[in-house]
DNA sequence: CGGAGGATTGACCAACGTCAAACCCGGTGG
DNA sequence: CCACCGGGTTTGACGTTGGTCAATCCTCCG
């Protein structure tokens, strides 16, 4: 059964697409524009971020982005769109390691192997900016703040894997996946409480180690208590806090 | 019930401690020699290295190294002993998030909290090395070689971490840990099949999401079958052949 | 209108957690 | 020297959560 979500099919919502950047300007919600913006580098500077930058797009739904083992040359920052990172293990079975929205960077977790350890896989119409990374840590010893932007995305990130690796009931862990995902529309200037989930319940399933069903039964019995509102893949957070007071123990501090 | 341990107390093994840094030599084992190293960096530049680390230590068994909330000013590499990283959750439940031995680097999560997401617990005598952050990444803006070394850190770590993340029997966690320790006291220069356990099994299984009850039982299991044999805390593994094929479908992609 | 893939729901089951008892070892003090 | 104590470890019996299998439904498409 559906809940009918309440004002329609979120008319008035910016769509979370930020394909806003051209040749002198970052797409709003770009992770490496406050990197630069926010020290004050000028314009010239800038320049050097661009032209190491490269336009890539459109990715459709279950299209590649790259592929597990293919060598590092690039990070990829998403404009547009939403993607996830896949590893297939021995028995052929997936566990998604992350989703990633417009302005979140991928392939981090390759530059120690020097190759990509998972696949990427776009779940929306997707577009990215491909810095080559070689170029960019160039870049990076030249400009501190992009070094430490850099530093601090890839520990950002492992904090959010370390939050996942522990143990926690199914509803906690659906539960602070909805707050995870909210905060971080949130954070890039979108609607925290009312979203799409581009990926499908297995999808959600593997990144947070259940089967789909137990995802669905959960948000089924999130919806009858009245904590979030569900039509398909369109989500409402009825009540955030109470979601979020069952997520603390995954959320943490 | 126990098993007797072939040659008795591990006469000729090195014991796990690299303390053997000076004024102008790095440890054996530190993460950083091979950073400059191997990269034919010259007695000046390692000066300056030298100059921003500060040894400390000795700590001793469950003496904390650094608390959560504190905040952020250094990453420690261990230089000898062990230590585990730690969290607690609302529910006062631990949940460990890693055990690193002499040559590992500790905090690089701190960076962008800007304060420790979690404890560091020494588990045996231990001794470290401290890094200023500040003065370190200000060292890799001048350094390539340093910049590169603190990336690949940080990539091998979001890898380690993730391998956790995913949903795998008691069996194949456990073997998985085994072997992962092993191949880390082997790439620094012990025996990778016959070590110390530092931690109780109560530590092991809030890493691996276990009840020690779990552990316990899946070790002596794999000691009924011959895969290892365990006295205590000291452990050999008699087939990590067959323990690697258990592993595979953490440890492999 | 029909087909296909995802989502939901239900019935059943197994892996692992919980609770509890016994055990082992090292340490301490009489 | 030995008895006692205490924490960690092991082992056993049992219960619960979430996985598996299967049927149905829904929705988007052609």
């Amino acid at each position: 059964m559906r809940t009918h979500i309440p004002s329609g099919r979120l008319p008035e919502e910016p769509s979370p697409i930020a394909d806003d950047g051209d040749e002198t300007h970052f797409c709003r919600t770009c992770a490496f524009s406050s990197a630069c913006l926010s020290v004050g580098y000028a314009k010239p500077q800038l320049a050097e971020l661009h032209c190491l930058v490269e336009h890539i797009g459109p990715y459709h739904a279950d299209e590649y982005v790259f592929r597990t083992d293919a060598p590092f040359r690039a990070i990829y920052a998403v404009r547009a769109g939403m993607v996830k990172t896949r590893v297939l293990d021995g028995d052929g079975r997936e566990h998604v390691l992350g989703f990633y929205l417009p302005g979140e960077v991928i392939g981090l977790n390759a530059i120690y192997p020097e190759r990509f350890p998972c696949d990427a896989i776009a779940l929306d119409t997707a577009h990215f900016c491909r810095f080559s990374f070689p170029a960019m840590s160039q870049l990076a010893s030249r400009m501190p703040a992009v070094q430490q932007e850099l530093f601090r995305m890839l520990s950002k990130e492992l904090g959010s894997a370390s939050r996942l690796a522990g143990d926690h009931s199914a509803d906690e862990r659906v539960a602070a996946f909805l707050i995870d995902l909210g905060d971080r529309f949130a954070e890039r200037g979108f609607s925290g409480e009312r979203f799409r989930l581009s990926m499908s319940r297995g999808d959600i399933a593997n990144y947070l180690r259940l089967a789909s069903e137990t995802v669905s039964r959960v948000l089924t019995r999130f919806r009858q208590q009245g904590l979030i509102a569900v039509d398909g893949r369109e989500l409402v957070l009825v009540k955030p806090d109470q979601l979020r007071q069952l997520a603390k123990s995954l959320i943490g501090r």
